[in-house]
DNA sequence: CAACTATTTGGTTATTTAGCCAAATAGCCA
DNA sequence: TGGCTATTTGGCTAAATAACCAAATAGTTG
């Protein structure tokens, strides 16, 4: 069992975290700040559990970082450095492209 | 069915190229250049076959492309971005972080 | 054209994932 | 304490994914 591939299931477990629509989307609205789960609940429009299970997810991967005060738990971007690598995306992201390189 | 909603299937469809072990393996060995498929398949060490899936859905999805010579098929990233893109990674890894900020 | 090589496609199976509902947990306030 | 509210956990089912093998496709070369 080769370190390396422990090394690149971790990397792939952190990007799985990010690779689903409604996490992308959490993701992204917490680029603004924190927020805490029913705001996301709101946001993501499923069932509060479905979304406790994508945060812990992400969470588990280091993607995300929570903190509890009173009631609610809030959630917020466990790096700045998500920033730039969701920025990447739109480059990727084909609108027609395909043809001509991205970037 | 919202316009934002296709977005970020679109997003999300980029990053899970990614978000497998093989997948980033063959994307980090493609950021040093071009590899062919049976290159590929001795660098993952999984069915041909198997690999091949991989290729298509990451050409599929803007990842990668590909180029045809003679009895080869080569494939390349798509976009120089993914270096950075990938490169963020080692920061967000739990080495054993996750009870400081990564960067 | 026939044999050969590289790659993709189709089929099958086992595993993982995503969603919902219901129940459990934990903090707050009357 | 007892009842709220916010969140997580467990259980279940349907759908998606990953792997392999076998067969099909396409380019090459004798």
């Amino acid at each position: 069992m080769p370190a390396s591939k422990t090394v690149f299931s971790k990397r792939a477990a952190v990007i799985k975290a990010l690779a689903h629509p409604s996490r992308l989307l959490i993701a992204e609205a917490l680029m603004e700040g924190e927020m805490c789960v029913c705001d996301l609940k709101d946001l993501v429009g499923a069932d509060m559990s479905t979304v406790s299970k994508h945060l812990s997810m992400m969470r588990q991967a280091g993607v995300l970082v929570s903190d509890k005060r009173g009631l609610n738990i809030y959630y917020r971007l466990a790096c700045d450095c998500l920033g730039d690598f969701l920025r990447c995306l739109d480059q990727l992201a084909p609108k027609k492209a395909k043809t001509k390189p991205c970037c």
